[in-house]
DNA sequence: GCTTAAATATACCGACCTGTATCGTTTTGC
DNA sequence: GCAAAACGATACAGGTCGGTATATTTAAGC
């Protein structure tokens, strides 16, 4: 293995175990050994395991982040579909055998201080998700996108937590049928029932070609 | 303290050290000393650590069940306005100040194998819960009890996400709204969207009712 | 090709981990 | 009230933790 590439074969190691067995139960002696390395040559990477974990979690947060988009930007053309087809891409996670759930949610979940550096990097990625659920309701027009967003993310979420205990992909797709039915409310009913606009109802037609 | 109070003391205390730290990351002499009992009085009490955190998981397990039943009965009178009032009761649990996640999620994501006891004991739980959903969902005629209780569940767990990380009652009180608007188009459409029944109806009308 | 930096292997550190052993004291149950 | 059981305090075992030190080998860059 080329030096240049050490750095990021410890971080796809370390995620991977991070996936696998959690933080704490994660040592460093194991780390080194499945990656094939030195406990020197880790410790002149990341100073300390704190450091390993925040480079891993950024490391992770950008690539995943990237996936989705490319996978949904791929799957469907207009920003409604769009926002169902993050669905799709969170099924493809969750059936991954490897599966364990959302190793963001794992950082916070066993680093619990607010202030903790790890936690905020979970804070991070999951604001930076957010983020991107907001621009596509933005772009899909929506009256209220940070509501829609919000609404997105949630099920993501529970859907996520739920396969998370119970190992299959069926909490995602009925999460999605959930989103379907929210959305096409929020563009029949962006503020008042009574306050329909032409642009809501182009959403709820293309909503309901989006469902499957 | 009186004897017979020591397991139950130690269970009460280490289920908060296991809220507030994870359950890697809280030792046993940490433990001990928070309640300040003797180590071999805990070993008398429990084999391993493990058989602790089980224990632990079995006493919370009753526990927040039977409050969320006492809290709901007490809040809500009908079944479908009971459903609603579970959210009632998330919102309480989130907004506590010590409130750090769900444990039994924490409990399943330190511990990670599906054979892994702890694991087990979390999934328990899960399903537990969500049978008193399907309970109330049964109780109020919906025409699929287990669809409308998995509603429920991914709600609750989308919203129990989402506030670990924000740290607010504000996903829960949108989640809630969320259920509202999906149980009444469930109600309103329980198969085919034709196939409306009188019981339907009535529970639509109990659904608005218990807006707010 | 030579210098420099980074890799390796190994031994080690102090702290902390779960769990046990010992022993004197206190409480419980009959 | 007395025997048996549980308690507290302490010391310790054996292992693992994150992290360092040292000395040797390997590879990269000018």
């Amino acid at each position: 293995m080329r030096r240049s590439e050490i750095r990021g074969h410890l971080l796809d190691t370390a995620l991977r175990l991070f996936n696998l067995h959690g933080y704490h139960a994660t040592g460093i002696d194991l780390l080194i050994a499945e990656a094939g390395v030195a406990k020197t040559t880790l410790y002149r990477h990341f100073e300390t395991k704190e450091d390993l974990i925040l480079a891993a979690l950024e490391r992770r947060d950008e690539q995943s982040r990237a996936e989705m988009r490319a996978f949904v930007e791929q799957r469907a053309n207009g920003p409604y579909e769009r926002l169902l087809a993050t669905f799709d891409f969170l099924e493809a996670s969750v059936r991954d055998k490897q599966f364990r759930g959302c190793i963001f949610m794992s950082a916070a979940g066993e680093h619990k201080e607010a202030v903790d550096p790890v936690f905020r990097a979970a804070v991070m990625h999951k604001r930076l998700v957010l983020a991107y659920f907001e621009e596509l309701a933005h772009a899909a027009r929506f009256a209220e996108p940070k509501r829609v967003a919000e609404t997105i993310n949630l099920l993501h979420e529970g859907a996520t937590a739920v396969a998370q205990v119970t190992r299959t992909g069926e909490p995602v797709r009925r999460s999605k049928r959930m989103a379907a039915s929210l959305l096409a409310e929020e563009a029949r009913a962006p503020t008042e029932p009574s306050a329909r606009s032409a642009g809501a109802e182009r959403q709820a037609t293309a909503l309901n070609a989006g469902r499957s």
